[in-house]
DNA sequence: GATCGCACCTAAACCGCTTTAGTAAAGGGG
DNA sequence: CCCCTTTACTAAAGCGGTTTAGGTGCGATC
């Protein structure tokens, strides 16, 4: 009592298995009669065409694959990809796709990408020289990278990361704040150095940074989870040279620390200011609500799939110039303390 | 020049494709010197075996599918699939497993299912007449239900969804509330009555107001945004006989109704209480921090993965007892305004 | 020295579908 | 009446793997 197949269906209604296959495929290749026969026949045995062997004769499977740097139940923890699977999905949905989240298989991301089943990736965060894209080549499958750099062969969606983190970097030195502390985002691989786009927000802040003459910025790694963001506070140095504002590279990290910060008994802005990344929509409903860098994720999403969707077409496509940022005020910065002090005395 | 198959890494071996099968699947039957020359011949050739075709071969694709009964655009804005994916996603990874999201396809989920190359399949806040269940049967693929009352060949996960919904109307009942609104979940797909777990949430309000003695309920229907709670509080009654209290069916409509019920001048939770359900993370980050039902949502998606791991390895399984609710309170509920009054003067 | 077992490898069937090339019959034009 | 299109359908060749059922050749056994 197997899974009833194409045969089955053909010698049921008395026709061959092509004209099975018209049946669902081409019907205007069938008379009327046949066409409505062999219909009812696959109807009452329950036939379904099987996707595996119909994806290995069309060599096409209808799926597009997310290619996911990191463990998904760390990284559904980020919101983050929420939104970007909302655009990825609007468009996935208007041209009838299905998504795969690729995780990596055993910690490789070369093995689960051979093992899936798709006609184009989607790559978040890759490093350029990461052996996954090599490996993307290799099998010729149509991808294209978001926050990464462009290679060669895939285009890359990018935000424009320095601008909007020069912009961050700029208000709370015009806030007055002198002493800085950067929270930089951890490397999303085991590998060296940091993701594109954690490298490009980091050389916005310090552009900003460097060119209003400010000291050297304490710097702690911390990654997308609140539970991080509180860690990297305790690590913030806590003495007589401390940073009175704070630029995270994530929402999440901004929204930990502050939560962090307060339950040191620090009052947010008056004694530290944060800044986050994102514009995630929970920034919005912190208390204070988050002062952040905006950046269109969903729109990123909707892009990237776009421009899939047009190679796996066999179309070109060039890499689109970065979309803009832009820095959204809130509660959570102001001037420093001591400045507030000298101005009302 | 198109993708290297087995045939190509067989003859430029010079072996047999059964070989260079078994040197990636039973490397234990072929010999030290063959094992490694197919190997090398296969990975200078860059060959990586066809997905489609293994799956067809092996009757398996390493893949669960998760039956989306939404739009991916509009499903994602909720963060409450962000929690389940990361309890699928930990088991997912546990077994070497990807996910497929499978949505609507041109508004079928019968159609998406048949075309989704899986294992075995997740579904999410079926009705249990949904004619969906019924193709799950005819394919023969093991599901597991979450958030649906089990049918008679698939196990379902469910929480105590009536349980959390009594403690919630309790608890404003034991404030002093006695004119009760009650935001409920829209219909999941289109069709007549509310998805399961809807049902018995709104059965468990309905039992604590009537247990009590509370005037029948205003009722408004808001789906799972912030925006959609934001409407939800324009349609309630605004005159003399007003709501004091709301109970939402989910963080998101209460956290946008918080919001909306703020804009128009109110103060929460003095002249408007607000429960949620969820337990989302951001319900502790607004302001106020949200009272709200406490679900293991993780818990809910790892015991799901669990149990599909489970039939998809032949085992039948029963359906487990519902986890459990709990009520946590937190700043959006207090005594209605004018028992404080009454109390204060 | 024939027989057996074993280690190593292969031919061919099979998974379930799509699609090309082609056949048979019916219709139409000269 | 014959030839040429259409129309309606089919046989068979893929797609790219896995797996079953052997087939060698060699040393060990009797």
């Amino acid at each position: 009592m197997s899974r009833v197949n194409i045969a089955d269906v053909a010698s049921a209604a008395g026709v061959s298995k092509t004209a099975v296959s018209f049946a669902f495929n081409n019907p205007e290749k069938l008379g009327q009669a046949t066409l409505e026969r062999v219909l009812g026949v696959a109807h009452e045995l329950g036939y379904a065409p099987h996707p595996a062997a119909r994806a290995l004769s069309m060599r096409r499977s209808g799926t597009i694959g997310v290619l996911i740097p990191q463990r998904l139940s760390t990284v559904f923890a980020n919101p983050f990809l929420s939104e970007l699977m909302q655009g990825l999905g609007e468009l996935c949905e208007e041209h009838d796709l299905t998504m795969l989240l690729v995780p990596p298989l055993d910690g490789s991301l070369e093995g689960a990408i051979r093992q899936a089943s798709v006609d184009g990736f989607i790559s978040l965060g890759l490093s350029p020289d990461d052996r996954a894209l090599e490996m993307l080549d290799r099998i010729g499958i149509p991808a294209v990278l978001v926050d990464s750099d462009a290679s060669p062969n895939h285009p890359a969606v990018n935000v424009d990361d320095a601008g909007g983190a020069e912009a961050a970097a700029q208000h709370v030195l015009d806030l007055g704040h002198r002493e800085v502390a950067i929270i930089v985002l951890p490397p999303t691989r085991a590998q060296v150095g940091h993701t594109p786009a954690a490298s490009r927000r980091l050389a916005g802040y310090r552009a900003a940074l460097d060119r209003a003459g400010a000291p050297e910025p304490f710097t702690v790694t911390a990654g997308v989870t609140m539970a991080a963001g509180a860690r990297a506070f305790d690590a913030l140095p806590k003495g007589r040279r401390r940073p009175t504002a704070v630029l995270a590279m994530s929402d999440m990290a901004a929204i930990g620390l502050m939560a962090a910060a307060r339950t040191a008994g620090l009052k947010i802005p008056d004694d530290l200011s944060i800044v986050g990344y994102d514009d995630l929509p929970m920034a919005a409903w912190t208390n204070p609500a988050l002062t952040t860098v905006r950046q269109p994720i969903v729109e990123k999403g909707r892009l990237a799939a776009r421009l899939l969707i047009q190679r796996m077409k066999g179309r070109t496509v060039e890499s689109p110039a970065p979309l803009g940022t832009s820095l959204v005020v809130r509660g959570s910065t102001s001037r420093p303390f001591e400045s507030k002090e000298a101005t009302n005395t």
